[in-house]
DNA sequence: TCTGGGGTCCTATAGCCT
DNA sequence: TCTGAGGCTATAGGACCC
């Protein structure tokens, strides 16, 4: 028999609850307390749970959850703002440590990211003890850590087993300790598409493995329909992205309260833009489409868009595509959040030839 | 009392062109 | 000239992720 290819083998790494890990880190005598990091860190203010601690967890307290809920099930806990300034340079460090495993890495948000170490020797046991005590020495925070055959699964492994976890899986797994987990476990699947398959009767991974193909497809269309079947199987061939440009910049603010005020809508807008245009300067970059979005107090969301004549980066010309794009909606309901998004990026000096214009 | 901010990707639809 | 099928692009909305 042919000598067969090396497996592949790819390694997710997840800090442990990181914006609280940091926070305790400068004030240690905060730990082993409930401790909820989030929006501007008071609870009376409009803002969500970004990380609470295993103390807060304990609670019922969750991310994403506004902090006036979170407040409401722990008065007692300790509300802090997110600081990303402080999260930045350790996250800097913990990728630094985990290039040194491997160059072929794929940075996955602030705290997590994805290794491919097919190639590397040791057994993955051996490897995954590796990270976490190299993570450890360099900036003293625990992580959680899954190795299996691919993307999808190492996500899944990392997050089973949590905090300070190590957990491997492989193919012969999938029946036993995938199957019987809730289909939210998957990455793709979040609260909507939860309760489309719910209404199916279909609540765990191993009954979203057993559906047929056809039926995801007509409920959920060709691409998420077949995404899930084949995740609901731990069959994932996703790459490693080593390298990616940013395809948009956004900016946007929740008001602490809905208003109405025509005049401090501009106001903001045009900070926004400002603010947007000196962003995007300062990474010689110029954008074509600049699309304004509102939310109304209802919730309701809506966006206006316009693609420029060619890209640029003078704020002046972005201001007055936005406030055209503003004088579209329709203002009978009271303003809850206002953003602006430059998209269709390009260096300065770039082809000008992105999509279609040639 | 709900429901952030900064992103990505997918889908539906309308209009235009061949 | 009319009609329809597709392809392509721009736009709007939605779901999801950290």
């Amino acid at each position: 028999m042919a000598r067969e290819p090396a497996k592949r083998r790819i390694l997710h790494v997840d800090m442990d609850a990181f914006f609280a890990a940091v926070a305790i880190q400068r004030h240690p005598e905060l730990a082993g307390k409930p401790l909820v990091v989030g929006g501007h860190g008071d609870p009376s203010e409009r803002g969500v749970v970004s990380t609470a601690s295993y103390e807060a967890r304990r609670f019922g307290i969750r991310s994403g959850m506004p902090l006036r809920t979170a407040y409401r099930l722990c008065p007692g806990a300790l509300f802090l703002p997110v600081d990303y300034a402080a999260y930045v340079p350790i996250s800097a460090r913990i990728k630094s440590v985990l290039r040194e495993i491997t160059a072929r890495l794929e940075d996955a948000g602030i705290d997590e990211a994805y290794l491919d170490i097919s190639d590397c020797p040791e057994p993955s046991e051996i490897l995954g003890e590796t990270v976490k005590r190299r993570i450890r020495s360099a900036v003293d925070l625990t992580c959680s850590v899954g190795i299996a055959p691919n993307k999808l699964l190492a996500k899944i492994a990392s997050d089973l087993e949590k905090p300070d976890g190590l957990t491997i899986l492989t193919e012969a797994d999938i029946p036993t300790r995938i199957f019987r987990l809730l289909v939210r476990r998957l990455p793709g699947v979040g609260p909507k598409t939860e309760k489309a398959l719910g209404n199916l009767g279909i609540h765990t991974i191993g009954e979203l493995a057993a559906a047929p193909l056809g039926d995801l497809i007509t409920h959920f269309g060709p691409a998420h329909g077949r995404y899930l079947h084949e995740a609901a199987q731990g069959q994932d061939d996703s790459p490693i992205i080593t390298h990616w440009e940013r395809k948009s910049i956004s900016r946007q603010i929740t008001f602490q309260h809905d208003i109405r005020d025509r005049r401090l809508l501009d106001e903001v807008l045009s900070a926004e833009i400002g603010g947007l245009a000196a962003e995007l300067h300062s990474e010689g970059l110029t954008a074509k489409t600049v699309t304004v979005r509102i939310r109304f107090s209802d919730f309701e969301t809506h966006t206006h868009e316009i693609t420029l004549p060619k890209a640029t980066d003078e704020p002046q010309i972005f201001l007055e595509a936005a406030a055209d794009c503003l004088g579209r909606f329709d203002f009978r309901k009271r303003v809850r959040l206002l953003g602006v998004r430059f998209g269709h990026l390009d260096k300065v000096g770039g082809s000008g030839l992105d999509d279609g214009t040639a």
